[in-house]
DNA sequence: CATTAAAGATAGTAAAGCTATCGAATATAC
DNA sequence: GTATATTCGATAGCTTTACTATCTTTAATG
């Protein structure tokens, strides 16, 4: 038996709900891949539509603008995250061991691609590394909060922030700690992909899709150590 | 007596000198103040011709386009803060003592605006807050660094990891941990002035400048917890 | 069959991003 | 002091992006 976690966005984020037809989820599913391909700056409606075989103006339809429909996808990973970790933590009690699960989430580790369909998962995940702070970093990011827009990312660093005090309930730092643990892998990442001499891991090989595994020690280290916690080795 | 540091650039990142004209001058002072105030993406050279009465070709002869300009202040930027760390911590022997210095460096507390004539330094922070990232999170990183275009940011982090490694020979992540620091001063500061709740630091008011103190408690903790030290609270 | 909502098709505007060229001013060379 | 070269101002133009408007076709619904 197949379930189908169907994720509800805000409805902001879209002039007409992607998810409601055929032609939005393919907006969808070709954005992925388009923004993976040539990057955010590169990409235009343009393209997508042609890409798509349809034209610019049915793009319009569905999102005011590029970046609204950045912020959508970026919205979407995020709520899809939160789901996971709710349901790969459900009846856990050790705090630890809920760390250890959001860890290998966030570096999406052991991905099970049937839970999502058809869109691109790590393609998905390649644009929040590259783009996704392009989603806040910007001269409208308070209209834009004022709107609900990043929810979905402050619903995961509050959940975060609260398995934390689960395990140090006098944390004087954990919302701080769960958007830096968040943040830290997403640049780490990037940096050894791209940027190597700013980390200590080596760029990944070409091809390779799985992290060699230096980049969860440091982060566990980081997070264990701000907690005053034994380092929990597990690789 | 004055002494006026000059900092040397990079070749690639313009095609005509802007330190060597008043002209070029002008483009950095003046562009420093056009992104602050309405944001990279707003920004174009006509706009920033405009604001300075001469015409978008003059800037074109300085630099290639608007985001090589953001490349050039963003490492300017760096190169001064590189400067400012090696001449304050000269002569120092502990440590602890110069991380102190640079995180109240990087965290822009006591600044001498005489030290940087005529470019209003402040502004620069809050680009650099705001817009830095986009400086490398491109679809062109790899060719951009292949040019050394973001060497100044690499040699602070190399020298921030040196610092760590003096205080811990043995700690394996002094790389990844010196860019961590830049980048979680960064981002937290972002998000303390513009989505608080992903911060334990409430949103600065209005007109102030000087930061409330709890965020360089939470790096010091960060950094002093990772490197197994006491805590050296001095704020 | 009539209605209406979605999407295809075409067109067009405004601005951004960038290049080319020409002449005036100014500095430098001889 | 005249020749030469450099810099900058000024004008123009081209291509692409970003976005809007409108009209027709198609498909779904009652």
């Amino acid at each position: 038996m197949e379930y189908s976690v169907h994720v509800r966005m805000n409805e902001r984020l879209f002039l007409r709900d992607p998810d409601g037809s055929d032609l939005g989820r393919r907006i969808i599913r070709q954005s992925i891949l388009l923004f993976d391909e040539v990057g955010f700056e590169d990409a235009t409606f343009r393209k997508l539509a042609e890409r798509m075989g349809t034209k610019e103006a049915s793009i319009y339809r569905y999102f005011e603008n590029k970046h609204r429909l950045l912020v959508y996808l970026v919205a979407w990973y995020w709520q899809w995250i939160d789901f996971q970790l709710v349901f790969r933590t459900n009846n856990l009690t050790d705090p630890h061991e809920k760390l250890e699960r959001l860890l290998n989430l966030l570096l999406l580790k052991d991905l099970d691609q049937s839970m999502t369909d058809d869109l691109d998962l790590k393609a998905l995940h390649s644009i929040v590394i590259r783009e996704s702070s392009k989603a806040y970093l910007t001269h409208h990011v308070t209209e834009d909060n004022r709107q609900h827009l990043f929810k979905p990312y402050k619903d995961l660093c509050a959940r975060i922030a609260g398995i934390i005090l689960e395990l140090r309930p006098d944390y004087p730092y954990a919302r701080s700690l769960a958007s830096s643990l968040i943040e830290t892998i997403h640049y780490q990442t990037f940096f050894m992909q791209n940027l190597p001499s700013l980390t200590d891991f080596g760029p990944i090989p070409a091809g390779q899709h799985t992290h060699p595994g230096k980049l969860i020690g440091f982060v566990r280290h980081l997070l264990y150590a701000s907690l005053g916690a034994p380092i929990h080795n597990q690789d």
